[in-house]
DNA sequence: ACCAAGATGGTACAGCGGTATCATGAAACG
DNA sequence: CGTTTCATGATACCGCTGTACCATCTTGGT
């Protein structure tokens, strides 16, 4: 047998090139060879190791999906020991604001794979709404330890509450990409938020 | 001279029929013979029309931009006559959610078409920055005007909340395309926070 | 050492999509 | 009544993109 290969290896190099070349020149814009270039390998590869374009996109979204859980974990991580509610929610809800030029493609290719899944149903468009979904259960889970602690005022509605706050990170988010607004500006009132339902804290 | 056609009226069937099929198969999937055949013309007749595909996507957009003011007035005015700021609110940030079939195509499409902008110079980013835009002074100019009418809570930062409504509804907006919740549940959580901002109505 | 099987390269093929070209039809105006 | 000009139809062309096929090289096992 011949030079064994990681095959794991390949097929991350390959999709981290995906998501690179889509961050750039848009989805709609990718070609395998375009995504061969970017990996540095011949076309036949990027046809070795995905089959097909479907499947090189799929497996792209997966990879998305899984970076995005890696990088909200590091800011949860960098938030200290033991962190409170609010440093956890904030780290979530932060990670949603394209800062740097990785979140900024990051955000970009995923609202562009959200918009695919809707007409294609080649493209689950499961992993959109367990996704949220698990966000929103962390989220509420995360407001009921600060109910329950007496951090927030009266009368909270969590459920409702964790929702909202995703869906405006998400909106902000999307401001930002457009170039509406920077993302100092997003932050900011995502921090007036949290300031609403945790007036204890500064 | 033979018989002169009304250009406007047939670049605007052409427009409307790309919408539909975009809203249908997804921005990525129209080509020129889908809309034609979608409008009821020849392939012949979209190249008359619009020289361009490029120059279709962009009156495209153009015309969702347009139509989306017109729901929004078309909203405000069932209202009823002189309508309070929080009817006025709720009127804009209501129509952000795709709620029947036309709203929904369109909010696909008008995501789809910000996406595209961010990647390709030929599609303007402008659009997506100046709209908004205008929605917030509207909305900021229906706070304040609650505000000095005492309507609000103390200590209302207006500007804050008006890009605040409208993220919120856009994540909403997006949320529902995507079929995580219904538009019922979206309305309820918008809702809510109208009634945190104006406390002494229902 | 040798060979079988995995890895990689080059290239051809078919389909599709946007655009261009040619031709024809229709009607308003002199 | 014709001709000029707009409107429309049919079709050809060209480039690109995903996929398939064939050839070659590499190397691990015996």
């Amino acid at each position: 047998m011949p030079k064994r290969v990681d095959h794991e290896e390949r097929r991350a190099q390959i999709t981290e090139a995906l998501v690179r070349v889509a961050g750039r020149r848009g989805l709609h814009a990718v070609g395998m060879r375009e995504v061969a270039a970017e990996a540095g390998v011949s076309l036949r590869l990027v046809q070795y190791y995905f089959e097909t374009k479907e499947k090189l996109l799929l497996h792209g979204l997966q990879w998305l999906t899984t970076r995005l859980s890696s990088r909200i974990a590091d800011r949860v991580r960098a938030a200290g020991e033991a962190p409170g509610p609010r440093a956890v929610i904030e780290a979530v809800l932060l990670e949603a604001l394209p800062t740097d030029e990785e979140s900024r493609a990051f955000h970009l290719v995923h609202t562009a794979y959200a918009v695919l899944a809707v007409t294609d149903e080649a493209l689950a468009a499961q992993p959109f709404i367990d996704g949220p979904n698990a966000a929103e259960d962390a989220l509420g889970d995360q407001l009921e330890r600060a109910r329950e602690a007496g951090l927030t005022p009266p009368g909270l509605e969590v459920r409702t509450e964790a929702i909202s706050l995703l869906a405006l990170s998400a909106g902000l988010g999307t401001s930002v990409l457009v170039g509406q607004r920077t993302p100092e500006a997003a932050t900011a009132i995502l921090r007036h938020h949290l300031d609403r339902l945790f007036p204890n804290e500064s």
